[in-house]
RNA sequence: GCGAUUGUAGCUCAGUCGGUUAGAGUGCCAGGUUGUGGCCCUGGAGGUCGCGGGUUCGAAUCCCGUCAUUCGCCCCA
């Protein structure tokens, strides 16, 4: 994760903290549209609750976990997706019992011990919703719905949207086995990565890059033709469901996702101008996972959107959000004998804002040039100026930073007056 | 985890063949100009030359390691 900041940065624009807070705001005002509510977890789980859950064989859990163990020798990891704790948390609450149908959403860190690169990095932000107790397809249409509808609303509008259905582990086992009756007798053309994951990992054949083997994979066996009878109707229902909500998709027969816990629906975002990494988010379906942590059979569907990636597509589609104006509306500028003047104006602030209204000064008592100057810094649309002679006269120079007008104002005046321009 | 790339002031960058006290622009601060700024002039502060080790009389410069960046791979968000 890069560092966020308070002032927009020259260079790299997008690591400005008001986006962000805009994103965020955004993800929220859609989830509380759709009816999820907010789980936080902590950042530190028992490292054996996603060695059961990711699978122990994923590259995840087998080369990229923060772990660490406490003095008394337990192993905590910091973590590397949302969803397993999600679940944690549910199970150890009773909120599974309390809630037939959870729907959740969070904006949290993960952490992933790996090369970083543009997009991708060791601490990285991800929003992303949880439904666990149905199994209507419906919910897969709706969730996919969600982070659609959110990157619309932020102006995100390239992406695409594709889905598979990688079935329950039954169906999967009878696939994966004739994708290497497929596979067998040309082994030996596939690249090298091609034919370890023939061992490891089969299914990740089919998420290759190698042109090669996309070729020798052209005629491969297709996951849907494998499915069970359930989960073939899931799928067409939920391709139904995402037609009737107006989501454009398409089937990628090749999709498979990097956890094991999946089943039936999967899915990914991608969009342009991310260079390696194009993925702007995933998700899919669990129907087994909640079981796996010691919980009661409850199916599970969900996503995770990265943050980062979200916040660089929008700044090279150069996409202006509606940032919070976080400068003061008057800025107090003060002028002549410190002894005097500067209760005074210690004393105006206070008052101004305790009427609600933003206002700030400066602390370094320069000379005019230099507070007017941090007020340009900041933003300030009116300045108040304050002297030993406005003092005597019972006023405060109001002075328009547009338009650099400048009138005298009853002190008295000056909170109602400056009520009326806010 | 693999391959490549870059790393000098807050920012953008010079720095020759290894040789004096590491420079410029910009920004910041101050003075010119005790109470009305942004221009201009003058001055000032600001540097573990990413970090650690090595070679050398001498290292920002050469070598090794390491960390970080960027690009690709793997994987993912």
């Amino acid at each position: 994760m890069n560092d966020v900041l308070p002032f927009p940065p020259v260079k790299d624009a997008w690591l400005h903290t008001a986006r962000w807070r805009a994103v965020e705001a955004t993800f929220r005002e859609v989830c509380r549209r759709y009816g999820y509510r907010e789980i936080r977890t902590p950042i530190l789980e028992h490292t054996e609750l996603f060695k059961r859950s990711i699978g122990e064989a994923t590259d995840i859990v087998s080369k990229e976990m923060f772990t660490f163990e406490t003095r008394g020798g337990k192993s905590l990891t910091m973590k590397p997706e949302g969803t397993a704790p999600a679940v944690r948390a549910c199970l150890e609450h009773g909120l599974f019992s309390d809630h037939p149908v959870l729907k959740l959403y969070y904006v949290g860190q993960n952490f992933r011990y790996e090369r970083g690169q543009k997009g991708r990095y060791r601490q990285h932000q991800q929003l992303g919703v949880e439904v666990f107790g149905a199994v209507d397809p419906a919910i897969d249409a709706e969730v996919i719905q969600l982070a659609m509808e959110f990157y619309r609303t932020i102006g995100i509008t390239d992406q695409a949207l594709k889905i598979n259905s990688v079935g329950t582990p039954q169906s999967r086992a009878a696939f994966l086995e004739a994708l290497r009756d497929y596979a067998r007798p040309h082994l030996a053309d596939y690249s090298q990565e091609g034919q370890q994951r023939f061992e490891l990992n089969a299914l990740r054949m089919l998420d290759t890059k190698d042109q090669g083997d996309l070729r020798l994979l052209e005629n491969a066996p297709r996951l849907v033709d494998y499915l069970d009878d359930e989960s073939k109707v899931h799928f067409e229902k939920l391709q139904s469901y995402l037609a009737e909500a107006g989501v454009a998709f398409e089937i990628d027969h090749r999709l498979v996702r990097g956890f094991d816990y999946y089943t039936r629906t999967a899915f990914e975002i991608v969009g342009t101008n991310l260079g390696a990494q194009s993925a702007l988010g995933g998700g899919g379906r669990y129907d087994g996972l909640v079981e796996e942590c010691g919980g009661p059979s409850t199916p599970g569907i969900g996503f995770g959107l990265g943050m980062e990636r979200c916040m660089l597509v929008l700044d090279t589609l150069g996409i202006q959000l509606p940032v919070d104006d976080e400068s003061p509306l008057a800025f107090i500028v003060t002028l002549g004998e410190e002894a005097k003047v500067r209760p005074a104006a210690v004393r105006l602030l206070a008052e101004i804002r305790a009427a609600g209204i933003s206002a700030d000064m400066d602390y370094r008592y320069k000379k005019f040039g230099q507070q007017a100057r941090t007020a340009d810094d900041l933003g300030a649309r009116y300045l108040l100026v304050l002297g030993d002679g406005e003092l005597d006269r019972g006023v405060v120079g109001l002075r328009n930073q547009t338009t650099k007008d400048q009138r005298d104002v009853p002190l008295t005046d000056i909170v109602s007056e400056l009520q009326g321009i806010a």
